[in-house]
DNA sequence: GAGTGTTGTGTACGGGCGTACATATCGGCG
DNA sequence: CGCCGATATGTACGCCCGTACACAACACTC
């Protein structure tokens, strides 16, 4: 027996997982599979995980992770000055452009929560953060509506196949953001009915 | 052998598929768990549908005919009096009550046109048909707005087991909705969200 | 450097799967 | 009636799966 004391093994089988996903779907992982995608033995991967379940979350923590340093490393949301409306239709833009097999791997993972209880803390996780990021521009309840609509969007455009319509996302996030204390549309009124320090 | 010529035996596997998803998952569903589910033998379900994407075809057809015609049970919708936030978010509260099973499935099914081609178009008629439900009250760029607000609410509170707030679903709806023609968007004072008469 | 426990490996078992196919059944047509 | 093609059935093949488990290799401790 060769190759012993990999302490790698465990995140290189994660990416295997990650790859499989990504090129054959949920449906086409196994622990064989990710054995072969990330050439180590099939009792490798039962060791380190010993159910499906295991991987997947694995799988999708990573995942979610290397979407917040994406969204992070575009940096449009840390800084307070920018149009949330337009910073986040960009932002779904770049997203969807090109290549989809990384959005739809990551919304394979996510969407798996539906029918996989062990996911669902994993797949809250991950809205909880993003809607924690735009609350540094709006209130929550709006960066929850947000986080919402931005995923209705994107799965409107993969599951239909419907190209993305950047004008479309834009103007219709901007309806969901209340108007801000320094740009009142209707300067009689300071807010129409939304919250700022609702929920 | 028994049993022969029996004329509904293609409906009897469509809803013994839908039943055995609804139980266990499209992950669950094979040509012999369906066979076993609708008491027909392994050879029918093959010849009725060869390949298990052609069955997923036709109970996602079933579903979104059954979705359809509850919405279109409900009234609301047809009648151009109701506040359609509200009664959008009425629907969903309905939807989500109690027993999950159906929306799950229906979800699943929907959602499972991401990794399968066969099923994107069924679920873009989907969207387009409730779409055009809606444009009977408002212009088509707000009613695909509706869609996708809803799928990102629903989805929001079944992957991350979050109970539905139903006042929460009717703010952010109300948002997406334009002011109507009577109400214009920063007049005296008509009106804010709600259209009465529009559309 | 012997003992020990964690980590890694190979193999085999039982079961479910899609598929193929020979066969059986029966409505409809001439 | 006699045939034929569409419909239905049963069975068997080969593949892949999760799982179990005995065993090998190493780090670490004393």
């Amino acid at each position: 027996m060769a190759r012993r004391y990999d302490p790698e093994r465990r995140q290189r089988i994660i990416d295997a997982a990650i790859r499989v996903v990504g090129r054959q779907g949920i449906a086409g992982l196994s622990h064989r599979s990710v054995a072969a995608e990330a050439d180590v033995p099939l009792g490798s991967t039962t060791y380190h995980f010993a159910t499906l379940d295991d991987l997947l979350v694995a799988a999708l923590r990573q995942a979610e992770e290397g979407f917040a340093k994406a969204v992070a490393t575009r940096g449009g949301l840390t800084d307070p000055h920018t149009d949330l409306a337009t910073e986040l239709a960009g932002l779904m833009g770049e997203w969807l452009a090109g290549d989809r097999t990384g959005v739809e791997l990551e919304y394979e993972l996510y969407l798996a929560a539906l029918r996989r209880p062990a996911l669902r803390p994993v797949a809250a996780e991950w809205a909880e953060e993003l809607a924690a990021l735009l609350s540094h521009h709006t209130d929550p309840l709006t960066a929850r509506a947000l986080v919402a609509l931005m995923d209705g969007i994107c799965l409107q455009v993969l599951l239909t196949d419907t190209p993305y319509d950047e004008d479309y996302a834009r103007e219709v996030l901007a309806r969901v953001i209340p108007p801000g204390p320094s740009a009142r549309p209707c300067p009689k009124r300071p807010r129409q009915g939304p919250p700022g320090s609702d929920a």
